[in-house]
DNA sequence: TATCATTCGGGTAATTTGGGCC
DNA sequence: ACTGTCCAAATTACCCGAATGA
């Protein structure tokens, strides 16, 4: 094993996303598309979701985007 | 600025660049073939990989542009 | 030298992407 | 506006045996 903490943060699947809310990986694609979730790239294209983010979403964390101005 | 060629590079294997990006090591090394990463390989033929350079395609360097036009 | 986890290779399923439509 | 489904193409994941690394 190496011994080098390439510490980072926890990534998720679009299906493992998906899964979690019970959507469909596409809505999940949407959600990122429209900037409502966070995602990272692999170098193919495929997206990768933040696990923290994730979790506080799903906890129901109040987020302030419902601002109507 | 040390007197020394400080030319050693933090290397990273191949499944530590897969953790940091949540892919297999496999993909990774697809990623080596195709040219998207930079690899030093072993005397024995294994691959290593900057970390530098991983990094800053993990926080992405050239991003695709996702946000419509 | 021996042991064990990892990384070679290839080959084949499964997943993801993107656009369009309901 | 939002989600689920269909399609084709691209990317990724898991399978094996053999070699390398520590």
């Amino acid at each position: 094993m190496s011994a080098h903490p390439a510490e980072s943060e926890a990534l998720l699947t679009p299906s493992e996303v998906a899964t979690l809310f019970r959507v469909d990986p596409k809505t999940v694609t949407r959600w990122a598309k429209a900037g409502k979730l966070s995602s990272i790239r692999t170098l193919g294209g495929h997206r990768r979701y933040r696990e923290s983010e994730v979790r506080e979403l799903l906890n129901g964390v109040p987020q302030p985007r419902e601002g109507k101005a």
